[in-house]
DNA sequence: ATTTTTAATTGACCTAAATCAATTTCTATT
DNA sequence: AATAGAAATTGATTTAGGTCAATTAAAAAT
């Protein structure tokens, strides 16, 4: 198997770099960050970061994808969201990491020492205030869920499901339609609060009344909007 | 029924300083500030402000109990917290407020207009760092209710809601038993995805299996310990 | 204090999702 | 391409919680 493969980059031409941050600092910033910043590939399943751990990096998604869990009292696994390119994460806990990433497909991270992060953190307000933004939206993305896993029919939360990929999708310059569901159905069960199984039969419901349109097993055209979400 | 009644104060003398904010000013800030703020009381079942509208004001709850909740797509409530005296909410949502917030018994709140609030929140880091780690702490309690929620079982989700009660009662500066259920059984039903129904019988499970033990209908006491959660 | 109203509990029944098990489909590896 | 392993789906059954209805308890109003 591929194993972790570090690469130094240029932030100067990061493609990821419109999204957050890096976006904020200036041109000789970005050239200073470049030298404590590498980009890494991680293999499938690869736990980058734990709960308790103290803070030393904040990471950027610049490929693949990442899940954001928590174990709970009875050591169960607690799906609380999932990184797409462009996203971050790492900082804004207090001075422990709050939640467990592990990769979910193979995946590049932009990896930032949080000692060089905080440097241009304390520089620069507007930059504050994007973190600051930051943890506002991871809030509406709780809530978000919330809002589903309150809901008590399983097609529901899987139609929810797909909204907010949608939405992401859109978010990421893609089109909101076909969702690719890059994570396992397992996965989406365990975020949706319900068993595989019956994750597995809401698509086949879904399917069958002609709402959902499977083009493979990870690939749905959806015939709804996506509006109200 | 009693109407709202305001009161202009003094806040270098406010019982609830220590909390949040106002702790961080200085004494002179603070009597200034008092200028501008007011302290009202409210009866039960008052909205205080909307999803959507702009915000104006920042609140502090002085003493009685509000609850958070928004209005799914579906237009039906979902509660997302209750506040506690001490508790502050209004801001950090962009320029619109992003919930309705309701009292659930009668409460005196402080009203901070957002144009004073946000000259102390420019003119000063720590404050803004305090505001910042608000939200991060919001953000916990949402992903507490996610863990509840993706729960199966009526009886955990009760058991976990109590712990939650138990806690915040802690930090209030009171004892983490008995409980006292301000809000009612069908605002707890709503917060933890069930039905009144389902949290009547599971009250009545958990004090036939002995791990609570009703001392009125709205006052329990736990026989477990509230250690983890 | 008595009545009226509202909230909470209990009961009977039903349904949707969990559970357990068996296939089928997909993916990876040789 | 063939095989082995993993993931997803489907089937049969059980069960916990929803739904609807009735009762009891608590709170509010007269």
């Amino acid at each position: 198997m591929k194993t972790d493969c570090k690469y130094n980059i240029d932030c100067t031409h990061c493609e990821i770099r419109s999204k957050l941050f890096c976006s904020k600092l200036k041109e000789k910033e970005l050239e200073q960050l470049s030298k404590s910043v590498s980009q890494l590939e991680y293999p499938k399943d690869t736990e980058i970061l734990s709960q308790g751990e103290d803070i030393t990096h904040i990471y950027n998604v610049v490929n693949g994808m990442v899940k954001v869990y928590q174990i709970n009292a009875k050591g169960d696994e607690q799906i609380i969201g999932f990184l797409y390119p462009g996203d971050f994460f790492g900082s804004h806990e207090g001075g422990k990491y709050d939640f467990y990433t592990k990769t979910i497909v193979p995946t590049r991270l932009c990896k930032i020492p949080i000692i060089d992060f905080r440097k241009y953190l304390n520089d620069n307000i507007p930059i504050y205030e994007d973190f600051y933004d930051a943890v506002v939206n991871e809030l509406k993305l709780a809530r978000t869920q919330i809002n589903i896993l309150a809901k008590k029919n399983a097609d529901d939360r899987v139609l929810d499901f797909f909204k907010i990929l949608s939405n992401k999708q859109i978010s990421y310059g893609q089109p909101s339609s076909p969702i690719t569901l890059a994570m396992s159905r397992s996965d989406i069960a365990n975020y949706l609060g319900l068993t595989t199984e019956s994750v597995s039969r809401s698509l086949t419901r879904l399917k069958t009344n002609q709402i959902i349109k499977a083009r493979s097993t990870n690939l749905f055209e959806l015939n709804f909007s996506n509006a109200d979400i």
